[in-house]
DNA sequence: GTCTATAGCTCGATAGAC
DNA sequence: GTCTATCGAGCTATAGAC
């Protein structure tokens, strides 16, 4: 793998992990054998802007993501059922939350940065409009099919925030239980 | 007022708003017109314990608010909608999202530190806890209503997540919208 | 209980050789 | 494109006078 790419995935990961300002460059730059003027080719603004790198490489690969998961299975509700599942088992095997949330760097840098907000904000936006148009060809109004992908997104983000304090899964399978009661609801 | 509960009130609302570690301790120092001398007579173990003070604080405040809204309105729809509508206002007077909201701290600090985990643990426990008293006295079975309290407390720390993104109310009025459909759907 | 001064460290960023 | 050496600023924390 390249060297960008290297810098990306790693720090992708570990920003998610601990947050962006909690991780130092000189920490990236160790965890995949790269050194300063590396980076600073690649990245010549530095932390900042592979920040916004590693959050349009998490934007890619969450959309293909749900996409996929989208395609495999025909009801919305099986497919939230079997996205929840896969970020529960990877909450489960490696500990980490790295799954489709970027809550630390929303809220670390959403106030100071405006780039990264606007990343962070397409980021939501992106994964709102899958469930959405999954929602409407399921025959849901325009109006309901957007809501419900806000109220999706929003739980699912929250029930994260909830499993990083508990060191627990259970607030995500409860979320997954849910949502199909949700659904009837409409 | 004090010295050291004008340290936890301003370094509060700092931490709600950029986060910790954005925020320095001369940063606070400076706003509350208080000397590094003062602040470690106070909190000898220096920052992370003015940081756990101010969850522990965060919490009683929380706590009487959200039960003082609950006792003035006899539905719980009513409740939480007035709870969100002074949410929605506090962010629309001031620009930030300083109401019931920590996850910045949650996100920087609940995979670093065991103690600041625990006492996020505990803020989001106890606010669960309200709601499911809440929902108990309104007729819910004790699990419906605890499942009930999770979605709730997740949705709408979810939605602050997405109106900070977004520099809009929305996601929170939305959220607001929905919860009584939600509530019917048991 | 509050002040100042400063230690000691880590950070992000830069310069210049190769 | 990658390396090392280094800068200057900011950080948390401490020491000691008052």
């Amino acid at each position: 793998m390249d060297t960008k790419s290297q810098l990306i995935n790693t720090a992708t990961a570990l920003f998610q992990q601990k947050g962006y300002k909690s991780v130092g460059l000189n920490e990236i730059l160790k965890a995949c054998n790269v050194t300063k003027g590396a980076l600073y080719h690649h990245f010549p603004n530095g932390k900042e802007e592979l920040l916004i790198a590693c959050l349009h490489d998490l934007n890619e690969a969450i959309t293909t993501d749900i996409k996929t998961i989208f395609k495999e299975n025909l009801s919305i509700r099986e497919a939230i059922r079997s996205m929840i599942d896969k970020l529960v088992h990877d909450f489960e095997s490696d500990g980490t939350l790295s799954g489709y949330t970027f809550s630390s760097m929303v809220s670390e840098m959403a106030t100071v940065s405006e780039p990264v907000r606007n990343a962070c904000s397409a980021l939501y936006e992106n994964i709102q409009h899958i469930f959405y148009e999954k929602l409407v060809t399921e025959g849901f109004s325009s109006e309901s099919a957007s809501e419900m992908a806000l109220l999706m997104t929003a739980s699912i983000e929250g029930a994260m925030m909830l499993c990083r304090t508990q060191k627990s899964t259970d607030p995500l399978k409860t979320v997954a239980k849910l949502i199909p009661n949700l659904l009837k609801s409409f």
